[in-house]
DNA sequence: ATGCCCGCCCAACTGATAGTTGTGGCTCGC
DNA sequence: GCGAGCCACAACTATCAGTTGGGCGGGCAT
């Protein structure tokens, strides 16, 4: 099926006449008449009555009019999400079912005229990320580079909101039945947390949780998938993890996990989003607006030491914009 | 832009692979590069990055995916809305403001994934629309015949809900700032309903309300239009016309109209739907339990004559499907 | 009543293109 | 190092989309 015919049948239905379509769309009538009959001819049913004023919707015309402007609504988004120069706003996040993720999903559904591409650059690397956002590749990038000197010139970095962790555990963990837990608590257990680039930024965050709270957290080894850490889960009396709050990562039913809340302090990964410095994408004030309007977690929190930069608004980059 | 292309693009980039790509749509691997390759010409944009092992998505295919499963699936459901044997649940709606249409759109929010199609036959009488029904072309329609002996044998009719109506008057009307009226406040009014086709059966609903209630209703007129009746409403004191209170007819904002609910009795109409006796559409099943689950009206009802049918509900027309 | 005009379809032609087969290059794994 | 798997390029053909030109039919005005 040619989507032009079908915007070309769009046009002379509201128009009423191929004409007219023809004219708007700068073809021949001719043309226009070819397009509807292949279309016809595909869906094996008339889509117009031909009368000596135009053409006039069938019951099926009538049908299939809706679809017909979905269709077309469908490739001008598709269009505009990769149009070079005036492209739909472009985020980069780590994965699709991460807490960055769910948030900008949380936003698309409160705004969804929003035409917004949530995308996932394959690095591991923070600083490849920046050159990605300075290069206009991705409009932003939810990464995190613990040392803002290493940022290229013409990039910066906002806080955008904190993600709360969670407790993972088997049905036969002690803690399996508990509705919160302590940091305190974890002290024995034993955290496993696969799947950390050595030296990222993730890395660096265990590392200090482990260090202030005396815990055990082994985030260096090799990931051998997400069954083996499950399947350890699911059998371990002693084994736990540990998700984003707001994490949706799905595993098959037979997995009975439980999500536990740590609370006194809550331990919270500090998410920043990375942006040009000048003249980001007009779509962003929305989105870190939707950030800054976010309930703050409740009571203490715990957050490594490079989240001490000042919260920052929208309107900190708004003078940015020409 | 072909849509073959686009759902080949969605395939190769679900498989990883334009060759298992190509294997299930049943062309040659060359056919599905070329494809992509023309979209990607179309776009000016790289969809994958090519490997030894197949094919990756750029972040321009990242982006492009889901609007891509987005035009495919509309394709689909464009399809199946006119494809002869299994189409989707096709009924026939006075207006696509009427109140018919109104609770169908409500029926429709609340289950999104069905395939419902609403269209207009352009014809007054109902009884023609009672031969479509029969033939085919319409799975079911909202139209009353007052007479069910003149149903064709193997069409039938059963109630679907009870629309009320509202009188709309100008803000001079003396009833303007009314909450409520009752059937003989109405009686001195001029009250004009354009556009009833005689001898239809909302021209004997009319008759009868007019006789009920010593009203003074203006239907046999010739239809000038919206715009003659509403500039009557807004420059008039005493010209008053009545609409279904759920029916959406819009306006432009400059008149400055009312609406006022009719009580003690609730004057309503009686909406119908006309079906096949045998092998009706598995849709209509659900849409009429919708039906049957709307609030009943409040208070006293008058209804016309005919409407001393008993209400009927899905598993009355159970037994009919094969 | 009689043209006229408008809008659509049909016919003929041409340039483009989608699909096929055949082939070559590349990378990974053994 | 070699084979297997996968994709791109080349050449060919049949199809098709779009153009110009012509004809038909139904309102509408004279």
């Amino acid at each position: 099926m040619d989507t032009e015919a079908v915007r070309s049948f769009v046009r002379a239905a509201e128009f009423g006449q191929l004409q007219h379509a023809a004219d708007e769309l700068g073809v021949t009538q001719q043309a226009v008449s070819k397009r509807v009959a292949a279309l016809e001819r595909e869906l094996e049913v008339r889509l117009f009555i031909r009368t000596a004023r135009g053409v006039e919707l069938t019951l099926d015309g009538q049908a299939f009019l809706p679809h017909a402007r979905s269709i077309v609504a469908g490739v001008d988004r598709a269009v505009t999400a990769v149009r070079p120069g005036s492209r739909a706003l472009r985020i980069d996040v780590l994965g699709l079912r991460s807490a960055q993720a769910v948030v900008l999903h949380d936003y698309w559904r409160s705004h969804p005229e929003t035409d917004l591409d949530v995308v996932t650059l394959r690095v591991n690397d923070p600083h490849v990320a920046a050159a990605a956002v300075q290069a206009g590749d991705v409009d932003a990038s939810f990464r995190t580079v613990t040392d803002p000197a290493t940022l290229p010139r013409d990039v910066q970095m906002i806080h955008a909101f904190d993600s709360p962790l969670e407790l993972l555990v088997g049905p036969r963990h002690p803690l399996a039945s508990a509705r919160t837990v302590t940091p305190p608590q974890l002290r024995k257990l034993r955290i496993w947390v696969p799947g950390i680039v050595p030296r990222s930024e993730w890395a660096e965050f265990y590392d200090q949780l482990a260090t202030a709270f005396d815990l055990r957290i082994d985030a260096a080894g090799p990931n051998f998938g997400n069954e083996v850490l499950l399947d350890a889960l699911v059998d371990s009396a002693d084994v736990a993890t540990l998700v984003g709050a707001r994490d949706r990562y799905i595993w098959p039913a037979s997995y009975d996990l439980r999500r536990i809340p740590i609370v006194n302090p809550t331990l919270a990964y500090p998410l920043s989003l990375m942006l040009p410095r000048t003249t980001p994408h007009p779509g962003l004030r929305a989105v870190i607006n939707h950030f800054a309007s976010l309930a703050p977690l409740p009571g203490a929190v715990w957050l490594p030491s490079w989240a001490t930069t000042p919260r920052r608004s929208a309107g900190d980059i708004a003078h940015t914009r020409h």
